[in-house]
Parts: structure tokens; sequence; C-alpha cells
DNA sequence: AGAGTATGACGTAAATTTACGTCATAATAT
DNA sequence: ATATTATGACGTAAATTTACGTCATACTCT
């Protein structure tokens, strides 16, 4: 957030935006689109998924549960990393009611007052 | 994107990346927030909502504006922004799709293979 | 024309992000 | 025990982001 001036905020702007945050990057994307598509969980193969040194992956899966979109936990010699569905469907509804009201007031566009 | 990879990664992963980074920071949440509120294009006085100095503001709007989000058109002497709601609509279906995905396979937990 | 106001452009400092390489650690296999 | 393999921690360089201040420009009002 860099300078972040997150007080000033409400803390559903703070949460959505941490979460698109999270989102903000096509390799977070990729790998949580990745992890859908595992029925077991997979670990570091992820990395051979993806396009980027294994560290940076590592690095992406920390962000990631940071904000706690996905789980990892050591098995063994592997990390079994899944996707917390549970906060998945709840960011969902969140970016939903977002978007609902977003698109909800038609204010400009040709029958309001300016034309954009 | 910093140092982008992106050549790497499917257009539909950076498009939401992109959007996502759009909303990655409270600020340009509410002003999405505010300009929904409004029925008429009222320009600068989102600044005037925000704790941010007026050109950091404006500095955000650019940035909706280069995804899009948001249209902006001289009126005078104010500048008429507004949501671009046809983008935004086709944008949430864009997440809801994602996130319906990530949410539909119930890999891991107490029936899977890990115990996450 | 001249004052006043709204804006975006430009420049800048500090903090973050991104992408890697290198290590130390831990567990499996030999 | 010793190699091998998988990981996260740590450090680092380059690019970006964030937040401002200061200007130049443009338009309205007198």
């Amino acid at each position: 957030m860099t300078h972040a001036k997150t007080a000033a905020f409400t803390a559903e702007q703070q949460q959505l935006a941490r979460v698109a945050k999270a989102l903000a990057h096509p390799a977070r994307v990729a790998i949580i689109q990745f992890l859908a598509r595992q029925t077991t969980c997979i670990s570091g193969d992820i990395a051979a998924e993806l396009p980027l040194a294994r560290t940076t992956v590592s690095q992406h899966l920390q962000e990631l549960k940071a904000v706690d979109l996905i789980r990892g936990e050591i098995d063994g010699l592997t990390v079994c990393y899944c996707l917390n569905t549970a906060l998945l469907r709840q960011v969902q509804q969140q970016f939903t009611a977002f978007f609902d009201a977003a698109t909800a007031g038609a204010a400009c566009g040709p029958d309001g007052a300016c034309a954009c």
C-alpha cells in the first residue's frame, strides 16, 4: 500500500482493495486457477507451470497466503497448497455487491447530464 | 506490473489482473463508489470527499481512466467523470466466472488429500 | 482584459513490488 | 550416514506506486 492512509477508508473498501491487490498480478490469478484445477493439493509444481523462477512463485504464494486466499500445510517433503474456498466465496459476494452498486446507478450516458 | 512477464500469461489472466490492480487501492474503490452514488457527473469534488490531496486523487482518476473503468470529459471549467458501466458489467462477469471456477473444485478439505 | 477557480502535467521522495539468485533446513531415498 | 530434492528465508536491483507540491493552461465571471 506504500504510503497507505488506510485509516481514512472504510473497512469494506480496505478489504476489497486488499483482495484486489492479491489478484493484481497475472501470476497470482494463474496460481489460483491452477489450484482450482487440482484435485490433489500439489505443491511447487506450480512453479513449473508458470514462466517464473521458483522463488518468485513462492513469493506470490506467500502473498496469497497473507491475504488468506490460500492455505498451505507441510506434508512431508512437499507443501500442500489449497484454496480457501470459504473466503473466496465470501470475497465473491463482496465483489458482486460492489459491482452491483457500481452498475446500478446509470448516472451518465446519453440520458445523463453529460455525454460521456 | 513492474518487471512484467505479461507475455507468458493468458489475455484473461492479464485483463483480470489489470482490473484488480485498478481496484487494489482503497482510494480507487472509494472513487468508484462515490461516482456510483452521483446522479450528475461531478468532477473534482471527489477530492474533497477523500482524505487525499487533489493531485493524488487526480492521479488515481487517471489510473482508473487508463483501465477505462471511468470516463472523463471536459465540460467547461469542470471535468465530468463517470463510470463506464458497460465495462463494469463485463468485468463483473469475468470476476464471477473466475470466482465460480475457483470455488467450484472442492479439492482440499477434510475429504481431500490433505487437511488444509 | 483581469481575477478567480478547476484541472492535468511534471517533478520528486519514500515505500513497495517484482523477479531472482543463493542458502539453510528438512525429509526421502540409497 | 549421505546424496537428492523441495521449500522458505534472506538479500538485492530495477521498476512502480503513492502522495504531494508547484505550475501552466483553460474557462467563467465581472
